[in-house]
DNA sequence: ATATCGTTTAACCAATTGGTCAAAATATAA
DNA sequence: TTATATTTTGACCAATTGGTTAAACGATAT
């Protein structure tokens, strides 16, 4: 059983670290409160992990693939542009629903502690086994060739597409004060919506109609 | 002198402290850092500003009415919808690039600790001498109704624009790395020209032509 | 000049925090 | 069973941190 438990333990810091570094951030994360929500001794962590830096960067390995995600493995398949478009930003959306926090999480963390993190997700990019940028360069232009999308850059349209799908998880709490009276219900259906209205809207932009 | 020193402290533990909170937030800040940033003792940092939360909430206060902002002033000029759209963009763009943490403190001290900041931001927008929101409806309805612009919700609308500007600067560390070869000039170029791309991405996806 | 007021400082404090250590408990091998 | 290796724990430590205090300083008014 030592094995089994061992991983088990493991396996439980981790957890426990992910949602209380998720919620507060490095800086505001406190190995007591991991301990405690992992049933362990906080001694036991550094017995695991040395010290909060590396348990973070094990964290942050961990969750780091996640942002930039199976989403676009999309890219791969025979779908048209247009389909493949709207699949994404479903997925995208479907995915921050579930992680509402991992966003802003990465963000915050990328933009405080450089170097190491930074080389994290530089890794976890070049060990994908595709590269969504390259194809969606490719097929777009593609495309805009055979005369079916105007002719738009791929990084601004790539951009946009992600910054509609995550700026409204980031943004959540001041969108809700500004825009929806601080109504949690209603700030759900309009993140439900734009699964429908946020390909329609770049699709609408981009599309050249014969 | 005692009152133009006066004056002159207190906008310098403002501006320091500004400058630190912006950079490492509340949890990553220490009021020792802020101090020698002012040139001063820390406990005229207590003598000032009580406690660390007191001199955050003054901080945040100062920031909270930048992130949604005089930007939103065009609404209230005589300009077409479609040149307000445009110099919305425009503006958003020039002023993050300025402030370009603004966006990513805002969200994730709002994120956090709420209660107290929540209200903050609240009172922000409940002093706003129009309502960017309301205006933008109304105005969006009008040309709805003229036949100028497709049928599109309004909270989409003005979410998909505030999106458009504000994640370039939210997710730039990340962006940087997976389509800007963590290239530094190449991506200030990029949102230097969002600032034609995107009112063009926009207007392109809503507008009807006649 | 001096008493009075607000401002600034150095020294200090208690609490928190990440981290260590030696011993105890538990599993594994002989 | 006994010896050995691994895992878990409680007690402890040094450093950091937000915050306090009493004294010094400096300007102003009388």
């Amino acid at each position: 059983m030592t094995l089994k438990e061992k991983i088990k333990t493991e396996e439980k810091i981790i957890l426990a670290a992910e949602e209380i570094f998720l919620k507060k951030g490095f800086d505001g994360a406190r190995m007591q409160e991991i301990a405690n929500k992992a049933s362990i001794n906080k001694a036991l962590l550094h017995y695991y992990y040395r010290s909060k830096d590396k348990l973070f960067l094990a964290v942050f390995r961990s969750l780091a693939p996640k942002i930039f995600p199976p989403v676009f493995r999309v890219l791969t398949t025979d779908l048209s542009f247009f389909e493949k478009i709207e699949q994404v930003i479903i997925n995208y959306i479907n995915l921050l629903k579930v992680n509402p926090r991992l966003p802003l999480f990465i963000m915050s963390e990328l933009s405080k502690k450089s170097e190491s993190i930074i080389e994290i997700m530089q890794e976890t990019f070049e060990n994908m086994d595709f590269n969504p940028l390259q194809l969606f360069k490719e097929e777009l232009q593609n495309e805009i060739d055979k005369g079916n999308v105007i002719n738009i850059d791929y990084q601004q349209l790539f951009v946009n597409i992600i910054s509609l799908c995550i700026f409204p998880f980031v943004g959540k709490p001041i969108l809700k004060i500004i825009g929806f009276e601080n109504s949690e219900k209603e700030y759900d259906e309009f993140i439900e919506n734009r699964k429908r209205e946020v390909p329609k809207f770049i699709i609408n932009s981009i599309k050249i109609s014969k």
